[in-house]
RNA sequence: GUGGCUGUAGCUCAAGUGGCAGAGCACCUGACUGUGGAUCAGGAUGUUGUGGGUUCAAGUCCCAUCAGCCACCCCA
């Protein structure tokens, strides 16, 4: 029994039907948000060959969380741990052929071989959505949109999560004029990302460390408390115009300490917290130009995000905002009243279904009340039967397991009745 | 990859300082030879995550390992 159960792999989920109905009713919802604002759905390989990502990505994230094995020929294989690299392969190899400004957008199952814990899973789920072609702040603004559009569909207010927006381009120019050099541009950038991770003393130990002057570092923390710094930037004062405009402002807030770990992004970056900073980043994303370059197209600038399935599914538990997903797989369930009229009853499920009716029919003859019962479990409405009284007259009889009123009825009059009764 | 906590029937959990493994819920059967979620009466269930070790005796102590959770790392 329980000790042959083969475990599941590490870091992997079951979903059944309860989880699946979640994921499945994310997917919509990614899709609505998606699709309301003009982007196409697309998907490349789940397996990659490892020099796809060897390019560029993170360097932790191929030398040490994908996962890769040889195929029986030798060549190492990737399991994707991500998608831009894809989309980038994909964009180059017809790059002459697409229309650009380029939307598309994704959902699927990535792996990274991580320790699993809160809102982390070695094989989960990702919505990416991308915006090739153009480098406007206008085109990331969309983007931050798009992110908003979502929560407001999956009924999460501003009040509950909002989108944190910074560029780089301003931090690296207010860190020029601190005269930071360029190399040590990278381990600033990290410093930064830290800061509410870390105590104020070791952070501010961490900046030592790094090589800050105690006067930068005072300049540092100046530019971490401004909240105001985006009004120096060109970008991001017509980034959160165009996001008032397209009426995601509310969701929008400047943060000077968001910078994103990735390293490729070159401008706006942004990231979606729950308010109270309970989990991790709902999403990230932000300006990547030069992707499409890295794998062999021509120079081509981009802007995009993407968010995970777990973070968001726990956010959205913890405000309530997963819809009741209980549907039951058929309202109705037609019962075998006994072996001899097995086949009357699988000729009445299949009329009632003609007739456009889910309907599930008991897989053998078994005692009424199981079948009852079996119904009452699977949450079906109605119960069918067929047996010999019914069979005599043309009739069936129609239980409604919610107000236990029962009737039966003629055949001719069996679908309006039915029709009625799930009418609401 | 580093550190910490946890691991007992399908589920939630019990089993003073080591002494023959239990309860509730769920499940199955029957009362109900044409009817459910109610009631009542019965019933089945675990090599206590796995593998070693200490002991007359281990769920209980020790070691290892696996898994889950949490933090770090990284990031969705």
């Amino acid at each position: 029994m329980a000790n042959k159960i083969i475990p599941s792999v590490k870091g992997t989920r079951d979903f059944y039907p309860e989880t699946m109905a979640v994921r499945t009713w994310l997917y919509r919802q990614m899709r609505a948000a998606s699709e309301a604002f003009g982007y196409q759905e697309y998907d490349g390989p789940f397996l990659e060959p490892i020099a796809l990502y060897a390019a560029k990505s993170g360097e932790e994230l191929v030398k040490e969380q994908a996962f890769v094995f040889p195929d029986r020929g030798g060549d190492l294989i990737t399991l994707r741990p991500e998608l831009t690299p894809t989309l980038a392969r994909m964009v180059a190899r017809k790059q002459g052929q697409l229309a650009f400004p380029l939307r598309w957008w994704s959902f699927g199952p990535f792996w990274r071989y991580e320790r699993p814990q809160k809102g982390r899973a070695r094989e989960f789920f990702q919505w990416n959505i991308d915006m090739l072609g153009v480098n406007s702040p206008e085109a990331d603004a969309e983007l931050a949109a798009v992110g908003a559009e979502f929560f407001r569909r999956a009924g999460l207010t501003p009040n509950e999560v909002h989108i944190l927006v910074n560029n780089r381009r301003l931090m690296d120019s207010r860190l020029d004029a601190l005269e930071i050099p360029p190399a040590r541009r990278k381990a600033v950038f990290r410093l930064i990302d830290r800061r509410e991770k870390m105590s104020a003393a070791a952070w501010e130990t961490y900046a030592g460390e790094i090589g800050l002057s105690p006067a930068q570092l005072g300049g540092l923390k100046a530019l971490l408390a401004d909240e105001r710094l985006w009004e120096q930037s060109e970008e991001l004062v017509r980034f959160f115009a165009a996001a008032r405009a397209l009426g995601a402002r509310d969701y929008l807030r400047y943060a000077p300490h968001v910078i994103r770990g990735l390293d490729y992004y070159t401008g706006t970056v942004f990231e979606a917290r729950d308010r109270d900073g309970e989990f991790r980043a709902i999403l990230g994303g932000g300006r990547y130009d030069n992707l499409v370059a890295d794998v062999g197209g021509k120079p081509l600038p981009g802007v995009g995000f993407a968010m995970g399935d777990m973070v968001v599914t726990l956010v959205l538990q913890k405000y309530g905002r997963l819809p009741a997903l209980d549907a039951p797989p058929a309202p109705i369930l037609v019962t075998v009243f006994d072996a001899d009229h097995l086949l009357e009853a699988y000729r009445l499920a299949a009329e009632v279904r003609r007739e456009g009716f889910p309907v599930a029919a008991y897989p053998e003859p078994a005692k009424l009340g199981k079948q009852f019962k079996y119904a009452a479990r699977i949450g079906a409405r109605l119960v069918l039967v067929v047996g010999p009284d019914e069979l005599a007259q043309q009739a069936v009889t129609v239980k409604n397991l919610r107000t236990r009123e029962q009737t039966t009825l003629p055949r001719d009059a069996l679908f309006q009745h039915l029709h009625a009764m799930l009418a609401t």
